[in-house]
DNA sequence: GTTCCTGCAAAAGCTTTGCAGAAGA
DNA sequence: TCTTCTGCAAAGCTTTTGCAGGAAC
């Protein structure tokens, strides 16, 4: 369901203007195949093992460098840290279990949103965030 | 359209449980009088030179309290800085406008939300956050 | 008198900035 | 060689915590 149909990733960087560098590669790669929302820790601690001389900085200065080519969005259900995930064909909200503190992709149309009095803006971003109790947790 | 039916403070925190004091009554107020979504900052400043002994603190203490007994809630719009909104009978997202800043209230109807998958989960709160480019700043 | 509230100071945590060295073209 | 990228260290911000004094009842 998150698996993406991008094959080459360096090409895919540079379809939008982002050199790819190992690093760069790297951490896309990470947001490409977990399914987890990252944060920028998640990304750090599973990536360092790997790269030992990765630093946070680098991450932060990589995900500011997607979310400006717009191939990363930032989501802010949680309020102390951001979670970044790839751009996908199909937008999609989310929910944070309160409980287990997990992140489920809520699909929805947002193209019938019921938006009213929205003449002459123009939207460049929609994020629906959920907070509650998931299934999982209810069955306990 | 902001304004809310909340004629006695006093009577309306005592109600959730909340003792009223006189800072508390007076974040109370401000929020539902202004109509900014305002931020921890903004209730600093407008409120501290009436009571110049306000300290931050008190500020997140009190808005944290509200939040947690629901009659406040958290905006998430900003990744920066946490925004508080008196909670409304009608729910409603909101418009962060690139350019200037502001934030509109939109009103959608949240109950036909073309939400699907979610057997069994409970919602608690919802949020919609746009942005772009809003009306006035288009016209320039 | 006891409990709760306030607010100063300090700490914690996320994110950005400055800058020097490394990598890449 | 020249530009860009990386990563350490430090700084900047928002928010939380510890704690002592004060207010309320």
């Amino acid at each position: 369901m998150r698996g993406i149909d991008i094959v080459d990733i360096d090409d895919h960087l540079r379809k939008t203007g982002i050199k790819p560098s190992y690093q760069r590669k790297a951490i896309f790669e990470y947001l490409m195949n977990s399914n987890c929302h990252s944060t920028v820790n998640d990304i750090y601690m599973a990536l360092s093992s790997n790269i030992s001389t990765l630093s946070k900085t680098t991450i932060y200065n990589t995900l500011n460098l997607f979310v400006d080519h717009n191939i990363v969005e930032v989501i802010n259900i949680d309020p102390n840290e951001a979670r970044y995930d790839i751009v996908r064909e199909v937008p999609h909200g989310h929910f944070k279990c309160e409980e287990c503190g997990e992140i489920y992709d809520i699909f929805l149309d947002f193209n019938t949103l019921p938006i009213k009095d929205l003449n002459n803006f123009t939207i460049k971003t929609q994020q629906i965030n959920l907070t509650g109790i998931c299934g999982k947790c209810n069955e306990k």
